[in-house]
DNA sequence: CGCAAGTTTGACGCTGCTCAATCACTGTGG
DNA sequence: CCACAGTGATTGAGCAGCGTCAAACTTGCG
């Protein structure tokens, strides 16, 4: 459901779609819940602006720590995860371009997990100052801010039902399902329904609670069965329904029905000069 | 018990703590989070004023249901859940006193989570329609709301950590924890440190993603090994340092900390100075 | 080229599941 | 007052899914 907050600015000319000055994937994501005008959207696209390039491996936000930044995946792959004291770690959920890491400091500026990057990343920077002046002067933003905590919440319900129910053959069939939806909704899938993912099995493993080893069977088995071949760090579904039927999967609760925007939509979602957004009439 | 003096007739009798006639168990639980001022209060007062007891097993929430209203737990005990095609659930979490049952539906207005009701209990039924307008006029609320929802996604954090990475007697421990803190937060904890809990075997086994049976061998081993005894819908913890060290349990993540409020300041909705302050400074 | 990280394989064993029966408690109706 | 049913708790025997340990192999990278 999408607010209906009228736009400030005027009102567009033509239909035709404003030039883009930067593509801005927070405002693609935050745009698909909330209809920003073109203030929000100056306003993301200002805290936004600080970028950097990190490396895989790096460390976004470290548990413990408290940050004075909040970090937005431009492009990458992040992690959020937590060791145990022995030594095992749960990973909570992964970090997509236009995902914000997180908002949680919001409400503590102590952070109860580490994010870190499975990829070489672009991550805007944003200062938590900033983005906590942002969301109190412009109410759209903090709506569409407290639309994806909600989405992020049900992304990690459903994956608690993953981890507590299912056998491993469907809790790799549930990952592989949901990587294929979110990714699909960014325009990363290729059009042979194969799509990258940069993450090692012991990260399949430590996000399904299995070990290493059993991962690496039932990859096995996948691929002796037909339904999907992981390697290199790419994945393949070789029969998608079959895929579906063993994992269960209903994509519902990613709240990415309708609002599937356009590849050269979401990277044009940015900033444009005068009239409406392209986010917003694609939202109205 | 909870009767519905309206609020506005008092003017404050000192510039930081503004008196409130009536407790109410949302503006107790927002107002950990935000200083609400006192038409803050006045409004979430008017929006909970309708009242229902229901009982035991009711189903507040369907899954695909689309529900008008939203409800909040003012006494008693909610599950949130799931079930799977194959007759498994999956127990995503509990409500207590003050917990809205959910927030969820602002995104979009369809369930993907049944929720039901553990104990006689008295709902408020918010029309979502109120909660809306209240959270657009009224940004603390909104903001408040925003946190809580950052809470409940921390604590399912925590669950699926806990599901993902501990054996069942952790788990355990791990889970009377967590009910001891937050019960204690809201004063439900008795002297002794024991703490009534409605729920069978069978909700703490699907909470787990363990077999009855399992738990049931587990709970023998906790009276066995003198740490905790669970009987008659009672849990009573005998050695609280032991317990806590098999669950590996810090309390950080439920966001209790320094914000416990003492029983009678919380009926008064938790607005003392130092906490108020606290917060509102965040906010500025 | 050589090392480190990740993947794959095999043997073995434990945690937790299945099935199935019995027991305890509570509320109901005759 | 007791028979009865329904729900939950408890027990036992047997077993399998997944973990552990250990080693070999493969890939990527400096």
């Amino acid at each position: 459901m999408l607010l209906d907050y009228a736009p400030l600015g005027k009102a567009p000319t033509s239909p035709v779609i404003e030039p883009v000055i930067q593509p801005n994937p927070m405002i693609a994501k935050l745009g698909k819940y909330v209809a920003l005008d073109i203030d929000d959207q100056a306003e993301i696209c200002r805290i936004t602006r600080r970028r950097r390039i990190m490396h895989s491996n790096d460390t976004l936000v470290r548990e413990d720590s408290k940050p004075q930044n909040i970090f937005l995946i431009v492009r990458g792959f992040g992690v959020r995860f937590r060791f145990l004291s022995d030594g095992r770690r749960q990973i909570f959920g992964y970090l997509l371009p236009g995902d914000l890491c997180d908002a949680h400091y919001v409400v503590s500026n102590e952070c109860d997990h580490s994010v870190g990057l499975l990829s070489e990343s672009e991550v805007a920077v944003i200062s938590t100052a900033d983005l906590m002046s942002v969301m109190v002067a412009r109410p759209r933003i903090e709506r569409a801010v407290l639309m994806t905590v909600l989405v992020d919440a049900a992304i990690l319900r459903e994956c608690l039902l993953n981890v507590g129910q299912r056998d491993a053959f469907q809790k790799l069939a549930h990952f592989f399902c949901e990587f294929h939806a979110r990714l699909d909704s960014l325009g990363e899938v290729s059009a042979d329904g194969s799509y990258s993912l940069p993450l090692t099995q012991i990260e399949l493993a430590d996000t399904m609670g299995l070990t290493v080893v059993h991962v690496n069977r039932m990859l096995q088995r996948f691929r002796h069965e037909a339904i999907l071949n992981w390697s290199r760090r790419r994945v393949e579904i070789l029969d998608h329904d079959k895929l579906r039927h063993v994992a269960g999967f209903n994509p519902r609760y990613l709240h990415l029905q309708g609002v599937k925007v356009e590849p050269q939509l979401a990277a044009y979602g940015g900033h444009s000069a005068p009239a409406a957004s392209a986010s917003a009439s694609a939202l109205a």
